[in-house]
RNA sequence: GCCGCGUUCGUCUAGUGGUCUAGGACAUCGGGCUUUCAUCCCGGAAAUCACGGGUUCGACUCCCGUACGCGGUACCA
């Protein structure tokens, strides 16, 4: 039998990292088992349906390369997987129970009648375990709502027949009406698919992820600087791990080694610092001829573009984040705002006559210049003017940036330029007037 | 209240009866390298495996109970 899992999220907001999770799961699953990956929207709530959330799933799925077979624009016309779009479908169905009598209507809604005997179980892959409820615990639920829309146990249980689904993997907060699901298939007399429900992402009160966390969407991830790559991996890592515990690792290795059983069934946090240790990893990992194009894309109105990866090499170590390489590079192309205070940070009595022994010292330096004399010509007189080669060296590169933090001094001198070196020194003289 | 799921270092996790005086990673602390910040290397601290009972020669691992957390109990999903 194929498979065919589907991510069926509802439209009622921007779609949290919570959904790329399980995104993640469920297009894994579906490569390694050669099967199909299927989107479906359930626009069943009409009262906190906003539009703008199904642009915002696909260009997170998108951005992860999570790509899907089946659904809207892919595999397949739009309608046919839009619940809104398929009201005749469920009525259809819901008039079937009604004639079997195993649903009544009660105010201008429909509702199933639930068996109140036994008990109902299924097996559950995520933990590998039973799961059972005794069937008086379940109530006689709506199908159809007044306004004529399905509900989402009643919807759900239709598509997923309907659309051949062969394994649900959703979130646990879902274990709770499967029983109603079960039953609903029953009544039809059709085979239920496999069940997997998923822990949930907590946000730090350990309650499920939602906005009130400030839980982003993926693409704001994105605009931050993290790399899909880095992102897909620390999200596998989260509830899934590596049989060898390696950290990292691609997606495709993750297809081949996937199995429910490693799915840990208990809630994870996200914790924010290991996406930046792991979005670093990607970096170092990275060519510089990658990275330079990673930050083009990124950086789409940067001032230098094309000198760009000149300043890759500097910065390779030293970057968390795609966006961590404007603060360590502007001060190359643009002009810098000297402050007097950064230079008393030096602790340097007389910075101003340094400053001028510097200049001379550069002025007669032999060009093109070079990193070695660079370095020894400046150890000398930080020892002839009674400095530590740290101070020396530091006043210099607050000369050049205006910053105590920057790349490798003598490569940033390097991307400067020899003119340009000089008037900073020049334009930080003055300003210590 | 009732029903269900969960519970190993701050965080993500390994662990499926003995090799666990519990391993790894992030974060953290200390040291080395170093002209800043990083990277890199070395080392430390950090979980009485939620608690209490069983079962067993032996339990983090199996069973029962309790506590706590989360979820459901909606014409939300």
């Amino acid at each position: 039998m194929e498979v065919r899992v589907r991510l069926a999220p509802s439209p009622t907001g921007t779609p949290h990292i919570g959904t790329a999770w399980q995104a993640l799961f469920d297009f894994v699953f579906a490569k390694k088992m050669n099967g199909k990956f299927i989107l479906r929207l359930e626009d069943t709530d009409r009262e906190r349906y906003v539009p703008d959330s199904v642009t915002q799933i696909y260009e997170m799925l998108n951005w992860l390369g999570f790509d899907w077979d089946e659904g809207p624009d892919i595999g397949g016309p739009f309608e046919p997987y839009v619940q809104s779009k398929r009201l005749d479908i469920y009525k259809k169905y819901a008039t079937e129970l009604l004639d079997k009598e195993i649903a009544y209507k009660e105010e201008g809604a429909i509702k199933f009648k639930t068996t109140k005997d036994g008990e109902t179980k299924w097996h559950d892959l995520v933990g590998d375990k039973d799961i059972s409820f005794p069937n008086n615990t379940q109530e006689d639920f709506v199908l159809i709502k007044s306004d004529g829309y399905p509900t989402y146990n009643f919807a759900n249980v239709i598509d997923d027949h309907l659309m051949q689904i062969s394994h649900v993997l959703r979130g646990n907060e879902f274990i709770s009406s499967t029983p109603k699901h079960l039953m609903v298939y029953q009544a039809f007399g059709w085979q239920p698919p496999k069940f997997a429900h998923f822990p949930v992402l907590v946000g730090s009160d350990r309650a499920k992820l939602s906005k009130r966390h400030g839980a982003k969407g993926a693409w704001e991830f994105r605009d931050e600087g993290f790399l899909k790559e880095a992102v897909v991996n620390f999200l596998a890592l989260l509830g899934w791990s590596h049989p060898e515990g390696k950290e990292i690792f691609s997606v495709s290795e993750m297809i081949n080694l996937f199995e429910f059983k490693d799915i840990n069934a208990s809630s994870a946090y996200f914790d924010i610092q290991k996406l930046e240790w792991l979005n670093g990893e990607y970096i170092r990992k990275m060519s510089d001829e990658d990275l330079a194009e990673r930050l083009k894309e990124f950086l789409v109105d940067h001032p230098a573009k094309n000198k760009l990866e000149m300043a890759v090499p500097l910065i390779k170590d030293r970057i968390k984040k795609l966006s961590d390489f404007v603060p360590l590079t502007d001060f190359l192309w643009e002009k810098v705002e000297y402050e007097k205070e950064v230079f008393d940070k030096l602790n340097i009595k007389n910075e101003k006559q340094v400053l001028n022994s510097i200049l001379d010292e550069l002025k007669n330096l032999e060009r093109p210049w070079k990193s070695e004399v660079f370095e020894q010509t400046f150890r000398d007189l930080a020892q002839d003017l009674k400095l530590s080669a740290t101070q020396m060296f530091q006043l210099i590169r607050v000369a050049i940036s205006g910053q105590l933090v920057t790349p490798s001094l003598f490569e940033s001198i390097k991307i400067l330029g020899e003119e340009e070196t000089l008037n900073r020194i020049k334009a930080a003289i003055s300003l210590l007037e």
